[in-house]
DNA sequence: CTTAGATATTTTATATTTGAAATATTTTTG
DNA sequence: CAAAAATATTTCAAATATAAAATATCTAAG
């Protein structure tokens, strides 16, 4: 299934590490930067990173979104959507409803307190990226984006 | 402690939204290849992403490291270290040694059986991460990986 | 209509993860 | 030395996460 086949050479070990080392590189910072975001949620609002993605995906969404639509776009287990959504549910930021003829559906979205809540901490929360991330100019940021955003589109579910 | 004050302008959103866009990329392209880098791992060796990141921290360490290296070069809590070490040992794959004469740490490494497994898992996963990162050429991706080891390392702890 | 299959979500068991507190040990200070 | 501070690890409770199984509902074929 991979793109090479090892008859004429069986390693091609030099153009595997670079890729291997951007991997790792990719990898290392996206998780120290990961940390540091939910450092500063826990201690200024008191929310864990799960719930602030979720409340993140529910906002730009304002007519709600399913389970399975949350899922796909987080990227994460269905149970753990439910789990999130339960905890997020019985904190009055989140909230079920049946719209659809549909009886296995359910159509999630923030309530008006988890607008709000969500509003604060989305200032801080882009301020703290603009300053993790101030190594990046403006102009190297989008270039970087559009790169990465051709080959992580391969395995990204729609979404929406 | 930003390195931009707001006192003349209140939003600089403009360059605020580049680095937020970025931010997300990287994110979503990040949990996509760790997803799928996860999912064959699990079907092909039947280990999970977390065990495997412990037995590769420790393969590059003939030596062993401590519970509060691996803790930090893998860059989550040391009560999680704890546990995985646990599992792995208890599974003949990683043992604990009273090397020093520090009697509060405990110097942790690969069992043979440990570094064997290992060995084969890692070049399927090289292997996968040529295929899923095939979008960049060796030249990209050295470029690339540059690029990130600089503000990477601002937050990286040493690790050794 | 009725059953087989498809779809959406929840439940379950287990593993991972965090952050705080507890424990154990070493080092430093008076 | 003895007490205090620092260091290294484990324990603990709660939340997060996965994957598989169970449940509920819908759709389609006959």
């Amino acid at each position: 299934m991979t793109a090479s086949h090892d008859m004429l050479k069986p390693h091609n070990s030099s153009a595997d590490k670079s890729r291997v080392r951007l991997w790792l590189r990719l990898l290392r910072a996206t998780r120290a930067i990961e940390g540091e975001l939910r450092e500063r949620l826990r201690t200024t609002y008191n929310v864990t990173l799960p719930r602030f993605d979720v409340m993140a995906a529910l906002y730009r969404e304002p007519e709600g979104m399913l389970m399975s639509q949350l899922s796909k776009y987080l990227m994460v287990s269905n149970g753990n959507v439910t789990g999130l959504i339960d905890r997020l549910t019985s904190d009055g930021l989140v909230q079920r409803t049946l719209r659809d003829g549909d009886r296995r559906t359910s159509v999630v979205l923030l309530t008006k307190a988890g607008r709000e809540n969500f509003e604060q901490m989305a200032d801080s929360h882009r301020e703290w990226v603009n300053e993790l991330l101030s190594h990046f100019s403006p102009d190297e940021a989008e270039t970087l984006a559009e790169t990465l955003k051709v080959f992580a589109s391969d395995w990204e579910g729609e979404a929406r």
